[in-house]
DNA sequence: ATTATATTTAACCATATGGTTAAATATTGA
DNA sequence: TCAATATTTAACCATATGGTTAAATATAAT
């Protein structure tokens, strides 16, 4: 789990691969075409692309010797769950979530 | 608003980091607290939390010689937005709200 | 069969990251 | 004043990261 986010969050931290991300929401790409607007060799758009399916961010498809890439956006959940417990949650609602915690401890512990 | 991302996001790819946020939702600690339950030093703690005020993730207020840390979990927002912005996925369930339950108490009991 | 295309692998490099220990800096208490 | 406490700074180290170029691999086209 806490290698999971590492590696999600660690994914999402360079600006490269985030803009990667915002192209595949448009279509599948090929690793090429992925390259072409960078300003980047093709190695290492490749390094970005193995980062993102590593952390489950994309999927990668090879028909021929074209290397399609597909964006899973149920990728980003687990980072997305864990940052809206912060984030998103008022007050009362953060509240919340440390009562539920306390009690699922207090029940752990009873057991 | 990229190098801003890149901050956040690589700030939270860290496990350490992301459970002195976890422990600041509770109340907040002097850096020492903060450090007692973690097997590191007390300069690598402090580097932690230098990285997470950068990120503008927490605060920190000296009084005396104590130096109070505080979360800022307005800080999680442009990050939050941004994983929004994909929009692909639904509001989190029940599932992944025990998963995170779960996760936190590891965290708590793991030290 | 040869050549062009798509992509990865390998070897390398500079800088960043996450840790350490030792020393420095305040501040508080005796 | 002197010692203890809280924290940071400095110097260092090993490994990770993000890039490069050159070579290798596999497929498609001529």
């Amino acid at each position: 789990m806490q290698a999971k986010l590492n590696e999600l969050f660690s994914a999402l931290s360079d600006a490269t691969r985030r803009e990667i991300l915002i192209m595949l929401l448009e279509d599948d790409m090929a690793v090429t075409d992925v390259a072409h607007p960078f300003d980047m060799s093709l190695p290492a758009i490749s390094k970005h692309l193995n980062i993102l399916s590593n952390a489950g961010l994309i999927s990668q498809e090879r028909r021929g010797r074209v290397n399609w890439c597909k964006l899973e956006p149920d990728g980003l959940r687990d980072a997305s769950v864990w940052m809206l417990s912060f984030g998103q949650f008022d007050i009362p609602d953060i509240e919340d979530l440390e009562r539920l915690i306390e009690s699922h401890i207090d029940l752990t512990q009873t057991n």
